[in-house]
DNA sequence: TGTACATCAGTGAACGCGCGTTCACTGATGTAC
DNA sequence: TGTACATCAGTGAACGCGCGTTCACTGATGTAC
């Protein structure tokens, strides 16, 4: 009867491979499961396998983790965001293009929120600090962060002559709120109790509105 | 000379003349301060000047008294919202007063929004609960709840003719995403750095925009 | 009008909890010679 | 290729804090007779 493996890992001292990433990734994993509040310190480093004061090689404090877990939570919307554009087939008219590229960005922010309401909630955790955080940790593949890529879809809504370019500054907070404020009642409010059926129905409802709203006359 | 007044509160058990109504106010003043995770418990029997346990006679734990707490704002936000409503002007046209009713709801639940963020955060505070809350306690003067002076604003869009009754049921999801969402940005998204008159701007922006993309093509 | 007694609002003391954070340390790793 | 040493990632122990909540109590108030 050979021996049993003896402790296989036999080193005392335990020498994280990545330990800023692994706590990352557990900030996250919390954050997706609980929101904001969720996202501790101590058990990150408790899920890393480590001594909770190993964070501090890493971060300088809580609040700097849960920063970039609140980067990356932007991220992830950047990317959903991205998604839904990539399966955009080209139109003919640039208006129509405009139009489904706006829907797109609003369609995946949305499905977002609705696919992951703890990180959705982490992205928008009320911060104080002057964007501290690394710009570039909050964008999806094509560098742009979901404020950008909004951005983006409402330039070609002015290209297309469908906006007025005196209405372009500041036309991103008028349609950011309507699907920014439907993703929050999904979650806080009366939407809550919804079926998906019902959800997407109202989603594509408000996009009609947004479209609707924001065209010039 | 006269003997100066010995401990002019002789009583050595003080017994509140409405302790709830204390907690209750002392909670409201923190969620003013703070949103809703600043509603303590410990913290509102303070203000009391009572001992922490004496909040147990009036509210079962420290999310009942939450629970309250944030019947109270949303009672605020109902309030508001009336008080836009009183403002108006009766209206020749059916469809204007309409029009103009909507806006008035929209404006209220934005100001009262603005004033008060800490309130406004606690309204919606993610509760798990089957609305325990009793009800009333989330009304205006009217007896409505904000949803429903919402619902009565659309209605008259209904009677004068500027939206579908087939368009009717859940048209208030529509409208509240939008300021709900606005609300939400300036509090905690990026028009937080936004001057008041530059928040009034989009906020009217965004009205024009819902305005629009509702009525019936 | 006076006394006996039940009620119940508030007291006093204590609990266990998990948190963020600090300190002095250890021992594996990488580098200079 | 081998040794000496600096670096620094992670350890171990502890801290003070404020929280929500429980327990047995006390003494003022209201009611019954």
């Amino acid at each position: 009867m050979t021996r049993t493996r003896p402790a296989p890992r036999k080193r005392s001292t335990y020498r994280h491979g990545d330990l800023r990433r692994a706590l990352l990734d557990a900030g996250i994993a919390l954050a997706r499961a609980g929101g904001p509040d969720a996202v501790v310190l101590r058990e990150a480093t408790r899920r890393a396998g480590v001594v909770p004061n190993a964070a501090y090689r890493h971060f300088a404090n809580h609040h700097a983790l849960l920063q970039a877990v609140r980067a990356a939570a932007l991220s992830a919307l950047a990317v959903a965001m991205e998604t839904e554009l990539a399966g955009l087939r080209p139109a003919k008219r640039p208006a129509d293009f405009a139009r489904a590229s706006l829907r797109a960005v609003g369609r995946g922010y949305l499905r977002s929120a609705h696919a992951e309401p703890g990180l959705f909630r982490t992205a928008f955790v009320v911060t104080d600090d002057v964007e501290v955080t690394d710009a570039a940790a909050m964008t999806g593949r094509s560098g742009l962060n979901p404020f950008q890529l909004l951005g983006a879809a409402l330039d070609r809504y002015v290209d297309a002559g469908l906006l007025a370019p005196a209405d372009r500054p500041g036309a991103e907070f008028l349609a950011w709120s309507a699907v920014h404020g439907l993703a929050k009642l999904v979650h806080d409010g009366p939407l809550r109790r919804l079926g998906r059926g019902q959800q997407q129905r109202v989603s594509e409802r408000l996009l009609d509105m947004v479209e609707k709203g924001l065209e010039r006359s």
